[in-house]
RNA sequence: GCCCCCUUGAUGGAAUUGGUAGACAUACAAGACUUAAAAUCUUGAGUCCUCUGGGCGUGCCGGUUCGAGUCCGGCAGGGGGCACCA
């Protein structure tokens, strides 16, 4: 008998016009079923989806496709990371308006996102450049504002001098900007920024509650949040300008207090500032100081400067004790109070600047049994870790943790009122001003007279001009004609809009919450409609956003729900963070990348040589790596789908790797896959014609060999439901495959000839492959459902329920080890009491042999698992 | 420097969470079918030995346990995050 081969070409488009006709994946927010709400990371429309989009959608997809076959209303939507800079610069190197090129690029990836086959709800689809999204974003910027959540001032900025914008950390490489490569200034803008700190120990405590997050991203963000405790307490200060009284400072080892043998302030600290204005010399040693590079290399490597301002500082226990106050380059002035108490014996950065100033080096602490004082390294224990205190504010000599001395310095100097016990926070306010055109414009107005104004709620929203050109750097909202200039909505006289607009982490800070009712006009959220359909219950994406986006969302949502437009804390239950799709690269003779469409590989034996297509140049395999233009190592998405379809790649995506990990893309996989794909094609042919029709039930008196085909089936949907539900699809995959081989052995044999009841078993257990394939290969699936005589989609079929019953069996075979090693087998009554099991283990002969004679000390029953004889 | 994670055949990985290590897949080899190739099907394979059996084996060393890939301590290698954060 021969079969057509399953052709995706023709099949994939087929089913996806019908789900789309019969708007089978549109969701209902008042279906009273339980919902579910599957989020992948929304993408940024660049023109194309690479292969790890592929990989990110599918897994959504596979989560969306079987919630809904388990009976969940499922949301599952679609959208437009939209807004950003390379849509400006498209918009410099070929002079079209970022608004077309955004929106032809969306047109381009929406098409190929539909080649994919995924059950989206395409009606809940938003763009984040759309006004009819961002003016809601504006209206909310404005309740934040009115919240006391959002402030404007002075900030240190990475400024690009030639682009004349702001850049980002991650936009500075090695002091440079990263477009115009020049060099960086450091420069005082004000800018608006989102209070994200008010939130710091809210949004630290809350990651114990996200317990189906991945570690890894919890474990970061804590990081990030950075809390640290210690003592924060006033220097007195001696010979210091006028109203500069006290200097206080925040130290985290209050046990050290007794060890400092001097004080330093950052060279941006107020009271810097003021001796700069009276001294020469500190002006032109805090000058220098800001000329010191940023780069990690140049901190690396930075020495220790100081300048000795003469001024003196008391110590908190004793005023007569006091300690010279330099200016140093290394104290930041935005962590703590911009001021440290330097104690050079239990701190690295102190310890190099007191040997270079000669200062003096004071130990607190000794190693246990040891009177090793510091040289040049400091001694600087784990808290954990027990040292001799020979100078503190305890017991003298007490032998204790760091942890613990710690614990009581802090006690007793916060009982001597000698400061107070603080916390603080690494992280720091979210600035949201960027000098760009294509971002959600900030509403606000200046006006001279009424200062900063808010948009009046009836003017949203501000809307980008049409009109805009880019022939020069900067910021072109800034340099438009007209656009900036608006009568101020309190006073009427002429005022001028912020021309800034807001970073795009903003955007895809509140999308997903959106999607929930994208057609309200009125408001950003319909709050009773969010607070159903919220929290989303799996998210996936990359690692990458493992701080960033997924922070400012967490906060954003904080910030929601106290101007009331959704009613709880966390955005996302479920956290899925994905691995990469990485592939070979291959480098030519001339030390060039050559893309695996032009290299042909040869198996030569275990080795594998590739060449150049057409030539007989060798080309050297080179190292597996995440898929970049730069090394010509990706795959496009587009190809693969028009020569293998969308089920081969979807399979694939699933198979072999775990989904946290990389998955290494290789053709011998995809071939592997699409052979899958093929099989399960056949096999469904082959068994079709011998199915009685859909419905028929197996008889109660089912014999044997129909029983172990509805055992596996069963055991198989078990498998299958618990792998996807753990996101372990992997594991799925290869119950799939077992099952698969199962069901050819039933077509080649006993199905020919089959009894009634194992009929009805194979219709059971043929319907059953079909349903647990539709999520990951759903055309197929359809394909496949429709010719074993099934009516209607299987895309809408519903999951049957595990029939417990079938995965336990009356007999087990249990291993039995023999002083913990494996020698023989024992097949007993599932339920058979302890001592039976242990007659039946000592008669074996296997039990025997290997006792060698020895006397039984001791039979370990495991029930259902295991028995372990000791001799 | 600080914090976190990983290490299992030729390769990707599985292992009911302390209970038969290597499922499933890829690659490889042999065979069947074919004029041939592809496709398909069958078979083989951790390693060593004195081979109807047995020893050894989850990066290395040690420990806990009747039993360890899994738990504990130490070491090595690889990866990731943060970083002049007081």
């Amino acid at each position: 008998m021969t079969t057509e081969r399953y052709n995706a070409r023709d099949a994939e488009p087929r089913w996806q016009r019908l789900w789309d006709e019969q708007a089978i994946f549109t969701t209902k927010n008042d279906d009273p079923r339980a919902k579910y709400y599957v989020l992948e990371m929304f993408p940024y429309p660049s023109g194309r989806i690479h292969m790890g989009h592929v990989r990110n959608y599918t897994m959504g997809d596979v989560v969306a496709r079987s919630m809904r076959a388990r009976g969940y209303n499922v949301l599952h939507p679609m959208g437009w990371d939209a807004f950003g800079m390379p849509a400006e610069n498209a918009a410099m190197q070929n002079k079209t308006h970022p608004a077309t090129w955004t929106y032809a690029n969306i047109a381009a990836m929406k098409k190929q996102l539909k080649s994919m086959g995924l059950s989206l709800d395409w009606s809940r689809e938003i763009a984040t450049c759309d006004p009819s999204y961002y003016k809601h974003q504006q209206r909310m910027f404005l309740d934040f504002l009115g919240a006391g959540l959002v402030e404007r001032k002075q900030s240190k900025v990475n400024w690009d001098p030639v682009d004349q914008t702001v850049l980002a950390n991650e936009q500075v490489i090695d002091g440079r900007g990263w477009r115009s490569g020049a060099l960086v200034e450091q420069r005082e803008l004000t800018q608006w920024f989102f209070k994200i700190t008010d939130y710091a120990q809210d949004l630290l405590d809350a990651l114990d509650t996200l317990d189906r997050w991945p570690d890894k991203v919890r474990t970061m963000q804590r990081n990030w949040i950075g809390r640290s405790e210690g003592l924060r307490f006033d220097f007195g200060l001696v010979g210091a300008p006028r109203g500069f009284d006290t200097l206080p400072v925040f130290t985290t080892r209050p046990d050290t207090m007794y060890g400092p043998t001097f004080a330093a302030i950052s060279p941006d600290h107020p009271l810097a500032k003021a001796l700069a204005d009276t001294n020469p010399g500190v002006t032109a040693f805090i000058d220098e100081c800001h000329r010191m590079g940023t780069s990690q290399a140049e901190i690396d490597t930075a020495e220790k400067l100081g300048f000795d301002t003469g001024i003196k500082v008391t110590h908190p226990a004793d005023k007569d004790w006091t300690l010279p106050l330099f200016i140093a380059n290394f104290v930041l002035m935005d962590y703590g109070t911009g001021a440290i108490i330097g104690c050079p014996a239990h701190d690295q950065r102190d310890l190099d600047f007191a040997r270079k100033y000669n200062l003096d080096v004071i130990d607190v602490f000794v190693p246990e049994g040891s009177d090793e004082r510091v040289k040049n390294v400091a001694f600087v224990p784990a808290k954990t870790d027990t040292v001799r205190y020979v100078q503190w504010v305890g017991t003298p000599d007490s032998v204790m943790t760091c942890g613990e001395a710690m614990k009581q310095s802090l006690d007793i100097f916060v009982k001597d009122g000698w400061g107070t016990r603080e916390v603080n926070f690494r992280l720091r306010d979210w600035g949201i001003s960027r000098q760009r055109y294509w971002g959600c414009p900030i509403p606000i107005i200046h006006c001279e007279i009424c200062g900063v104004v808010p948009v009046p709620a009836k003017d949203l929203p501000v809307k980008l001009p049409d009109d805009i050109e880019f022939d020069r750097p900067g910021n072109p909202l800034d340099r438009h004609a007209t656009w900036k200039h608006v009568a101020c909505p309190q006073c009427g006289k002429d005022a001028r809009r912020e021309t800034d607009t807001m970073d795009t982490f903003v955007d895809s800070s509140w999308y997903f919450a959106r999607f929930t009712d994208p057609w309200n006009d009125n408001a950003p959220t319909t709050p009773k409609v969010a607070n159903h359909m919220m929290p989303v219950d799996q998210y996936i994406g990359g690692v990458e956003h493992a701080i960033l986006h997924l922070l400012y969302s967490r906060f954003f949502t904080r910030a929601m729900k106290a101007t009331g437009h959704v009613g709880m804390d966390e955005p996302f239950a479920g956290m899925f963070t994905q691995g990469m799709v990485v592939h070979e690269t291959y480098r030519k003779q001339d030390g060039s990348f050559a893309s695996p469409a032009e290299i042909d590989i040869v198996a030569d034996g275990d080795a594998r040589r590739a060449t150049l297509i057409g030539t007989t140049e060798t080309v050297e395999i080179g190292p597996i790596e995440k898929m970049s233009k730069s090394k010509r190592n990706t795959v496009d998405p587009d190809d693969i789908i028009g020569t293998y379809g969308a089920d081969t790649a979807r399979w694939f995506m699933l198979s072999d790797s775990p989904p946290d990990r990389d998955v290494i893309w290789s053709e011998d996989g995809v071939q592997g896959a699409s052979r899958f794909v093929q099989r399960v094609w056949r096999l469904v042919s082959a068994a079709a014609p011998h199915l009685p029709p859909p419905g028929t039930i197996s008889a109660q008196e089912a014999d044997d060999a129909a029983t172990a085909l509805r055992r596996a089936a069963h055991q198989t949907l078990s498998d299958v439901l618990t792998g996807i539900e753990r996101l372990r699809f992997n594991t799925a995959i290869a119950k799939l495959y077992t099952y698969v081989s199962t069901l050819q052995d039933a077509v080649d044999g006993p199905l020919k000839s089959a009894t009634p009841a194992y009929a009805a078993a194979a219709r059971e257990a043929f319907d059953i492959l079909v349903l647990l394939l539709a999520p990951m290969v759903p055309h197929l699936a359809e394909e496949c459902w429709a010719a074993i005589g099934q009516n209607g989609l299987v895309s809408e079929a519903q999951w049957p329920a595990v029939e417990a019953g079938l995965l336990v069996s009356e007999q087990m075979t249990l291993p039995v080890q023999v002083n913990g090693k494996r020698r023989a087998e024992v097949t007993v009554a599932r339920n058979a009491e302890i001592p039976q099991i242990e007659a039946a283990v000592l008669a074996l002969d296997a039990v025997k042999q290997a006792l060698d004679g020895k006397p039984v000390r001791k039979i370990i029953v495991v029930p259902q698992r295991i028995v372990n004889v000791v001799g």
